[in-house]
DNA sequence: CTGTTAGCGCATTCAC
DNA sequence: GTGAATGCGCTAACAG
């Protein structure tokens, strides 16, 4: 029964009611201008011809989409869904809706995304860059052209003109390290995940620092940067590595909850004890690590708050006069240490 | 689209070129009735002044704008996560974009966004309508105006003009079951969902027909269904479930990954053995089941390829003539049983 | 092969 | 208060 009838436009009701388009348009925007009478009876002609305005002319016209664009580079991390639940929540709120795409971990995928966001659909961007990005001369081109744009997670900070939304990674991973020497540990294991991403160097160093302060060697064999992309291969990239280790660690940072999880499993299999024999902390804290047996202890990140402030700080960009010089705004947001059974 | 600076347009490499906007549009556009040298001249130009289309004017002029709207319950379920990739897998090789949208969970909230979609920002609809939504009505109102659309998961058979795109929920949890029963297994718990989901109505008829089958009464004690609809209270829910039982179950049936996860965790919190004393099976097999220790066994519903397959049904719509009348196709996907420690 | 013209549906300026 | 006219940027039908 699917006849595709044409949809009914300002300008059947107007003819309808035998007045002009223009005053159809007012009367449905509500303008004070036109009288009481007019407009209750373009709304009602308007409810029974099913009248729906077209969200496209309505662009066209007025310049904006009311869209925003995000751009993460995967979708199956829980992380970048939990921002975008944020940016969502924060963008319904203030009429926007967000449309997002996945840059798949690829710098070229990204470049084409954002080239398709450029071709008017969306107001602005928010994005995460892949590890990939060492260039950034396609974010400063497009900030450049006057295209609103917020950065989070994996932050450049060469990008000017786009805000940016970010944790203390140093110090995150800082504290839950010192939280493991001070709980006596010393033989700490660090899995980090791919070495371009900011985020993971920062964690790093973290971990580094910490170690540092408390005067204990680094230990080489206890760090692994997994090069995975791919939730397949992160698991056989920690499984090999617990395996071919001569030195037995008493604790384990990671860099993410799943890292954290896939570590415990390991552990578990090769019947050590946790958090007596070794202690796990991830990071992240998205869910995951509550259902585990032991539960995660881990760095918790609030992701869904990053999106909210993303979301605001792009919609604040939105609404500044054009011809002002944005002034770029760096939001950092608080983490803590959610203590579990890890630990 | 809020650009400080003037977007270029076709206007003005026609005049930079001497020549009409038609041709340029016409050349970019690469048609063969354009002369190859006027063809290239533009082109270098376009690249030149930076030209970027405006999608928003090619919408509007060419009636459809490429974009493919996904409404579903909720984010912060794999699955729906995992089907939106699959949807969008499909839909960029054909030159598609989607936008997801989420109803929380409302009959409300999909009403509102369903009209959104409405108001021409979407050329066809991909959705799994909520528990709450009852009378479809707003449905068959968007088929019959010509909207295309396929459903997914919480299928509803009313609808007609739409396609659908399921699994044999009955089947596969008789399958899980039947396995279970020749297991030995006699005492097997069943864990369900909203009782208002399709989905869960079939997957409880498919265990309890698996019952009969074998002569094992219906013990309602061991029969849960799910309420909650976010994380947090189903953790409570079946740790309540499990705490009241008077009976011990030899087997937990779930309707979800993570209720089996849950099970899991609760049943190994008091002490039992997975899989001799106490076996899990799951369903959906979203990559959780994999981490857990032990790893769960579950239905493997192939989400993955419902949403590419939702999306190949979509698109076949669109391009179908618009004076034609759509049959209706509903495609039912395969399932597998995939064996893990915990059975 | 290329130009002219007429929309697409709506908002908005300028009259009256 | 309301209407007529113009434009948003691009496509497509119709000429030539």
């Amino acid at each position: 029964m699917v006849f595709k009838k044409r949809r009914v436009k300002l300008e059947d009701i107007a003819r309808k009611l035998n007045i002009s388009i223009a005053t159809v348009s007012r009367a449905l925007d509500k303008n004070p201008r036109v009288k009481k009478s007019t407009q209750e009876k373009v709304f009602k002609t308007a409810e029974e011809m099913g009248y729906m305005p077209n969200q496209i002319a309505k662009s066209l016209s007025s310049g904006k989409t009311n869209i925003i664009g995000v751009l993460i580079p995967r979708y199956d991390e829980p992380f970048f869904i939990e921002v975008c639940r944020g940016i969502d929540q924060y963008a319904r709120n203030h009429n926007y809706k967000i449309l997002i795409s996945s840059s798949r971990n690829s710098y070229q995928f990204e470049k084409e995304n954002l080239i398709s966001f450029e071709r008017g659909l969306v107001d602005g961007i928010i994005l995460s860059p892949t590890h990939e990005t060492e260039n950034v001369a396609h974010l400063n081109d497009l900030t450049s052209k006057g295209m609103p744009m917020v950065l989070f997670d994996n932050i450049r900070e060469e990008v000017s003109g786009a805000d940016h939304v970010m944790i203390d990674d140093i110090k995150s991973s800082f504290d839950a390290v010192e939280f493991l020497i001070k709980k006596g540990r010393k033989k700490i294991a660090f899995i980090g995940g791919i070495k371009q991403k900011k985020v993971f160097q920062d964690r790093f160093t973290g971990y580094k620092s910490a170690l540092n302060k408390y005067k204990i060697p680094l230990n080489e064999e206890l760090v692994l940067h997994c090069n995975s992309l791919d939730r397949e291969f992160e698991d056989r990239e920690i499984l090999d590595f617990f395996k071919h280790l001569t030195t037995t660690p008493d604790a384990v940072f990671t860099c993410t909850d799943n890292y954290g999880l896939l570590a415990m499993k390991t552990l578990l299999k090769t019947e050590k004890k946790i958090p007596e024999e070794v202690a796990v902390i991830g990071f992240g804290d998205l869910g995951l690590g509550e259902v585990f047996v032991p539960t995660l202890t881990c760095v918790s990140q609030p992701s869904f708050e990053m999106g909210q402030k993303a979301a605001e700080l792009l919609i604040k960009q939105l609404n500044e006069p054009e011809d002002i010089l944005h002034k770029k705004t760096v939001v950092k947001l608080e983490t803590k240490l959610t203590q579990r059974e890890s630990t």
